[in-house]
DNA sequence: TAGACCATCTGTACATTGTAAAAATTGGCG
DNA sequence: CGCCAATTTTTACAATGTACAGATGGTCTA
């Protein structure tokens, strides 16, 4: 059909190279990672809900049954970019520890504004990291960069008795606390019940990191 | 709400009557209501996401275009609905609140667990409450609902100097602190990340409620 | 009581979506 | 060069939201 806009899209296609996916190119180039970058710009353009598949393979020059290849379904595709989002967020969280000192209450002070930071720089995407209902749970990939995530948020925290390779949902009840305190205030803001930009209370909050049940395990 | 207009007809309009569609006339007797009815138990049973307007007209009985006389779009009914939730939610605080005693911190538990048990008892219910891409946040009765709501939790916390009608985005942060560790724990239940039934989970996360700062206002 | 009004509901129609299946394209390998 | 398999398109179909015109019947008025 359209076969000089197929030339124009493959001569613009500006490598970003995010992560180390060097693999197939056949016949676009590399469609996968050009429907998960349409994909992750439609997100965060017209929220979670604003997506379609076929919107993504518009933006991305394809026809609408292309992405099925690579990703399945919808949710293939949503299961990729919310993986991918895991993935940025653990290396924030760690970004965010280190940059915090070495004291443990400080390292999980500073995890908790990074934790925050990283919703609110990009609320949709944030979003559907927690939107099972859209996500494959049961895909590898997804469960390992989830558990990544889980457990940089659980070393934050000094469990009492909690074995190294334990469910998140067995997991000490500080680490649960300080964690739905950091998550709750996010999802607050991001649903627009409470605002985020409130000078100081981001900072106020994070403080509440810092009980005593933390502190002496 | 207005459950007793539905005597006009034979119809009769219990609220767990799924399937079954009692009147074919022209003139339901109370289509409004039965069509909040209709999202509410779709809503329960497959999710927020689940949900569609033409579902909900089918299991009235209806056909697919009658919603909008009274509600406008699907948005005007999961607004609807969303309204009624608050108004259930609002009652439940009060409710949980009184019958933990005459104490302030034991209300303010009894109020946590009512809360949390709340959104676990439908968890859809509590999903569409903040979808707020989905609702009609100008529908003055969502906004009214939504406000009675959160004035119960923030008259549940002894703000340092907030005034009786500031915004809750202004509020202390001793409030916002304590809506976001309940609030996060059941988000984090309801998306998967950890399991509320842990025995004596809810109970040691409610306590954190009781930190310091709260206590001596 | 007759007729008109009007809120309510139906029928139809259309654009959009997800996805299944068959056909077509194309790069790589013998 | 010719075949194979991976990739993409074409086509098709069911479902959805909703706009529009028309049907229906309760109610109000004269």
């Amino acid at each position: 059909m359209n076969s000089d806009l197929n030339s124009v899209k493959m001569a613009q296609q500006a490598p970003s190279d995010l992560g180390a996916k060097p693999a197939q190119g056949y016949h676009h180039g590399d469609l996968r990672a050009a429907l998960i970058d349409a994909a992750k710009a439609l997100i965060a353009e017209r929220g979670v809900d604003g997506f379609s598949l076929r919107a993504a393979a518009r933006q991305a020059g394809v026809s609408a049954a292309a992405p099925a290849h690579h990703f399945g379904d919808a949710r293939g595709l949503l299961t990729a970019v919310a993986t991918g989002a895991f993935d940025a967020f653990t290396a924030a969280l760690i970004a965010g520890a280190d940059a915090g000192g070495m004291g443990r209450q400080d390292r999980l002070r500073s995890m908790g504004i990074a934790y925050i930071r990283f919703a609110l720089a990009d609320p949709a995407r944030f979003d559907l990291m927690w939107r099972s209902a859209l996500l494959d749970l049961q895909a590898a990939d997804l469960q390992r960069s989830r558990a990544a995530a889980f457990a940089v948020l659980a070393d934050a925290i000094p469990t009492r008795a909690a074995p190294s390779g334990s469910d998140p949902g067995t997991r000490d009840a500080a680490l649960v606390a300080a964690w739905a305190l950091v998550h709750g205030f996010v999802r607050l803001a991001l649903d627009g019940a409470i605002d985020a930009d409130a000078p100081g209370l981001i900072e106020d909050v994070v403080a509440r990191l810092a009980v005593p049940e933390f502190r002496s395990g």
